[in-house]
DNA sequence: ATCGGTACCTGCACGC
DNA sequence: TGCGTGCAGGTACCGA
């Protein structure tokens, strides 16, 4: 479900966490688990207090006092909640000196981890989708023939952007989803760099896109998904220019885009 | 090194 | 009603 903007408003709405004691920890899945079996990482966790949430990508890095990060990714359907009752697809509760946290997922494709330092797979990550600056970002475009959605969905060249932003984007840029990456010129890059930094920052104003139940930590949902342009518009006109916009397969991924406004 | 395809898991909407 | 199919915000891993 979550790309960097409904990362960065589940990171935000965590913020009455930082201070608080973790009592307790119960971990009911080891498929969502890395490293360690769950009694260890419970012991690790218990009477640790947290000090600080932060995202790094599409990962949720809340670090420890004493040393050590719980680390989460949500994967496709992972929700952290600050309140509620434990349910089918709960995975992980921690309960704390006041108020409770749940980790849910029902793909389980997301997981959680207790490390003493960032792991290398969260280390190796591109530079932000939000921060990298726009000469960095052309430079790597240009030294890549893959093709540009399939490169945007790759986090080792720029993390935080997902399926639903990549499409925005592409589209804000005028720039077909097939087109090879190399071969975008600098002004189609730069209007490329300028419109994932406008959907992503207008996507984290509106709290983030709930197309069938992602919430934040206090259950609200976004409401971005009525501002996309292509994402899961195909046959619908497109706001430009009218044209019906199509859905084909990149990467395995649905891609939609307009076939009139954007080129290879 | 880079690229593309597949696997992982559950739930839902749809057509028959 | 039930069943099969296709689809869904994700990454990891394999072979070419």
């Amino acid at each position: 479900m979550p790309e960097l903007p409904e990362v960065e408003t589940v990171v935000r709405s965590l913020a009455p966490l930082v201070g608080r004691r973790i009592v307790s920890a119960e971990f009911r899945c080891r498929r969502v688990l890395r490293g360690g079996d769950p009694d260890q990482m419970a012991a690790c966790l218990a009477g640790r207090r947290i000090a600080s949430v932060r995202r790094h990508g599409k990962f949720i890095l809340m670090s420890l006092q004493g040393g050590g990060y719980l680390v989460v990714h949500l994967g496709m359907t992972g929700r952290l909640l600050l309140s509620g009752d434990p349910g089918r697809h709960t995975h992980a509760i921690l309960s704390l000196d006041r108020g409770v946290l749940l980790y849910d997922d029902s793909r389980q494709f997301g997981c959680i981890q207790f490390s003493q330092e960032i792991p290398e797979r969260v280390l190796k990550l591109g530079p932000d989708a939000l921060e990298v600056p726009f000469e960095r970002f052309a430079a790597a475009l240009r030294r890549r023939k893959t093709r540009i959605k399939a490169l945007l969905l790759d986090q080792r060249f720029l993390r935080g952007l997902g399926n639903i932003y990549a499409d925005e984007a592409l589209f804000r840029a005028g720039i077909h989803p097939l087109a090879v990456a190399s071969r975008v010129r600098a002004g189609r890059a730069r209007r490329l760099w300028g419109g994932i930094h406008a959907v992503l920052s207008e996507a984290i104003a509106a709290g983030g896109s709930s197309i069938s139940d992602y919430v934040d930590a206090e259950g609200r949902k976004g409401f971005f998904q009525v501002s996309h342009r292509v994402y899961q518009r195909a046959g619908a006109p497109c706001v430009t220019c009218g044209t019906a916009i199509r859905r084909i397969l990149v990467a395995q991924r649905s891609s939609h885009f307009c076939p009139k406004c954007q080129k290879r």
